[in-house]
DNA sequence: TAAATTTATTAGAATGTTCAAACAATGGTA
DNA sequence: TACCATTGTTTGAACATTCTAATAAATTTA
């Protein structure tokens, strides 16, 4: 025990290396039977040396169980670590394939490397808005607006239909009073 | 000289710790008539001695002007790098505070930590579709793929009406035609 | 000009991460 | 059982970055 005082542990932020690792462990345990150092090595392109090394730092810090020799298995701490790396990657991944549709392989590198400089509330927003998206298709001049109001409220399928019932509504009212112009855009 | 070949310096990518510095003397560059060590020690959040160094450094990769004790100067190279960081925080400031609405020291922060880490293929990419939110505010279903087009194409100003365009227009249509639903979304 | 203050540098140490080289354990296969 | 290939560890070095403490140059003030 080089430490003084153990409580004060988790109170140090995880380096985003760290993170990394957590995140591919987190993966490795999903796919393969047992996680070994070779395969954390692989996935990181990195050496073996490095993982070992890594994983003492870990095991230190409460994160992962691990003996010499032995597979690699993650605490509590450390799963819930690595699947919130996990689900941002995934939903920058998305968002930069599925709406900027940049090439996978160019978005998936750069998830990577964005997976850690965001926020969780930062990356709750960005999945915010792309469920915006997908279930508002429908806008108008006051597209922010209505994201906005998506944010506060939720997806509320009574202000968010998709155009074609929007048209006809407002062509319904035009036809009535005989004018020209539709009205003015208003949401509520 | 402790270098064999200089020609081979350009090619070893710049740390993003170095984008930061040369960021950070760029804006300082532009606020104040003289840039000196104690200002970018206060921009940076370190002190006076990491930025010794670090000049050092960037003399040596020939991204600054610096002897001891004298004002730092950019060079073309280090003003590009400068520029172009900036750009990146610009922009994705922008879309965390006017898009996804985030608060502005938080998204500040974090566009500090993102401009590292896209490319600026991908900055690109979400500068255009800012531009697209903001000239193209109508949408419909194939929302996406509107965006889509323009990517390919540019500001199209017939391709991209505002509502209140595309209503009069159907309205004509519908009217001629006596239907009561209006005809499937069609962008040609 | 001399003293005081501000600004900047050097020296040396710490941290976090990585690697190559050498060594050690593990698990099959002959 | 003895050997071999695979897997993993240790050691020691390197790099990038940062800091504190000590020192030095530059500038201001008396």
């Amino acid at each position: 025990m080089a430490l003084k005082s153990c409580d004060k542990l988790n109170e140090i932020p995880l380096t985003s290396t760290m993170e990394d690792y957590l995140e591919a462990i987190f993966d490795l345990d999903q796919e393969k039977k047992f996680v070994r150092v070779k395969d954390i090595a692989k996935r990181m392109d990195v050496k073996m040396p490095s993982v070992s090394s890594m994983l003492k730092t870990l095991n230190d810090r409460g994160l992962v169980n691990y003996e010499k020799y032995e597979y690699v298995e993650l605490t509590k701490e450390g799963e819930d670590v690595g699947k919130e790396i996990r689900r941002r990657h995934e939903v920058l991944l998305k968002f930069l394939t599925e709406i900027l549709e940049i090439e996978f392989d160019t978005a998936n590198a750069e998830a990577c490397k964005m997976e850690h400089t965001l926020s969780s509330a930062t990356l709750d927003r960005l999945t915010g808005f792309m469920e915006f998206i997908q279930n508002c298709p429908r806008t108008g001049e006051n597209w922010l607006k209505y994201f906005k109001e998506y944010l506060v409220d939720g997806y509320r399928p009574e202000k968010c239909q998709t155009r074609r019932q929007m048209f006809s509504r407002k062509f319904e009212r035009q036809v009535q009073s005989k004018g020209a112009t539709p009205p003015a855009d208003d949401p509520s």
